[in-house]
DNA sequence: TATGAATGAGCTTTCATTCAT
DNA sequence: CATGAATGAAAGCTCATTCAT
């Protein structure tokens, strides 16, 4: 089937790892999903925790790149920056949801390590700075950063996790609807 | 220190599995921070998976007590049961922040069973009305309901982890705000 | 058949050890010689490397124990001392042999650590300060320490080593002619 | 380097084994040492087994090229006898004193079949002889033969042990004054 | 002929669970 | 009732061996 054999450990871990967790996946699970011997996991990665945090890392990867922040001009319309990243969250959410939702319930576990930690408070540091710079030109009300996120982002992450557990259809409409209303929580009237 | 074993356990349960995860908390911690004897939880519970599940049961409970909807009128205004709601919302994060989000990341676990799962439903079930309501009053979006859910309960949790990282402080002014800022997103303008 | 537990793993762990070295030597195996599952060794030693040095030094506490070079008097005749040091080692190779070819085996293996090395070596130098004693009064060779060492201790390991092979008899009479040639290596005529 | 890779591969074979014993041993790191790959090991030696048997017969065999045991003239000296062996002796563990500690260490080893330890005895054999030959004459003590081999080959082979630990140093004079004290401990005074 | 990526049997170790005290 | 020593099934991991290149 995968060509790359780190790819398809890379791929059957992150779809157990999003669905039963870190301890609760076992690495003949891993192996068994991605077809490979037990023993090759250990030829692509030193250990268990290893391969989880390069996982974690390649999927923060994918978001940032995903998200291509640097494409905003800072100085445009607020609201058009803030369509322009909630277009991308959306476009990544559709691509790799399992990503998502791994990066979302991993990022603060205790087998995740620093440069980890720091890959993804430097993609966080992109949303904050754009909440900053919102928050600055007077279009975006004056709460603490991380709550203008939490407003936004935590409002994102559980319509994608509703819409993966099958509770909620995605359609352009209802994300387009969505989007005014997380820009509505946090302009200022 | 505890002079009820069984709560000793729930509670010492809870905190690690928050921090931990169900497959990366082992029974000996468990007994360990309940300060009993490895063997005594099983006079308890019948297991590992029976314990979780009973934990999850009374968060779920305690939950719904705290949010105790059935004093809520109905025909009352709109803003004002949401009002009520995020206020109780915030009693229970506050009181009880463990629980909050063990519920949230246990949710859909594949340990948790069925009656653990309903049960969960049912709350959300409360909060579900409560979005039907203000629709058929045309006061809230005309979205899916899950949709709404996601936007003021997903903010609302990602709200309280942040706070419970330590990278947020939280304030009545900011939760008052927080509390208008999900009513904008909901509301018809 | 043994009360104690530790003292069972650890004597199962000392005739394997001795007959198929430690790398040849699996957990599970000493485990069904000892009588105990695989897990109980666990809650002894916490590794087979602790093990392995656990067992080491008790081999070693008991030579020690066995030669009570503390008896001797130094400015008694060097050659009753001699013999004294002989009868204790045979003592010992008697008693334990497994305990003699595993110290001798395993001295100097990459797993045996600072302790256990420290140990060691304090049990050779007492063999060390007798032969540097009879040297200073001039009836023992003037030869390197170690070089004397090897001419008794040598030739005392090898000779235990046959008898355990079954291609040696031991007997009084002979370990009486054994004791003599060792010394007439050693004195001075 | 290495011309000849079944060379090599017994080459660093002899020096892991003799460090770290056999099961210690891994074949890649047997591969690593002779710079070559893993599986090429399999295209000269069957299994691990058999190339620590090949091993084991090529150090006997280069033992008993060194000894030239037929050189010697049973009717000589017995002194003279027992000086050039002695000489042989030291020339082997001088020449290739991993090979000495590797024979002595895994002579009576589990995995060692019975070629290995036939080739072995007959390399003992030879001293054997030479020693009821001098029991025979009346020059050497009437002890068992293997007795009279655990005084002279037993001190000998820990002599080396030694000097290898770069605990004793080696000089011409010392090995002289030894091989005396052998012979003291053997003839008959 | 030479290689080293791939494998799975089997190793060391952990941990949910039991049971004698 | 309460305990924690004991267990063995199953986890994470290693390594002798194979085989496509």
């Amino acid at each position: 089937m995968e060509t790359n054999k780190r790819d398809a450990i890379l791929k059957a871990a992150l779809a157990l790892f999003a669905k039963r967790g870190y301890d609760g996946t076992t690495v003949p699970m891993i192996a068994n999903t991605a077809q490979v011997g037990a023993g090759t996991i250990y030829r692509y990665f030193e250990n268990k925790e290893t391969l989880v945090n390069a996982l974690f890392q390649q999927c923060v990867q994918e978001f940032s790149e995903t998200l291509k922040f640097e494409e905003i001009d800072p100085s445009s319309d607020m609201r058009d920056q803030f369509h322009y990243i909630f277009k991308r969250l959306i476009k990544f959410a559709d691509t790799n949801i399992h990503a998502l939702l791994f990066i979302e319930s991993h990022n603060s576990a205790y087998y995740i390590d620093v440069t980890s930690r720091k890959a993804f408070q430097g993609l966080m540091e992109t949303l904050r700075q754009m909440m900053q710079n919102g928050k600055d030109r007077g279009v975006i009300k004056d709460l603490q950063t991380d709550a203008l996120i939490a407003l936004v982002y935590g409002a994102f992450v559980m319509l994608f996790k509703l819409i993966q557990a099958g509770l909620l259809d995605e359609s352009e409409a209802m994300l387009k609807e969505v989007e005014e209303s997380c820009w509505n929580a946090i302009k200022i009237l």
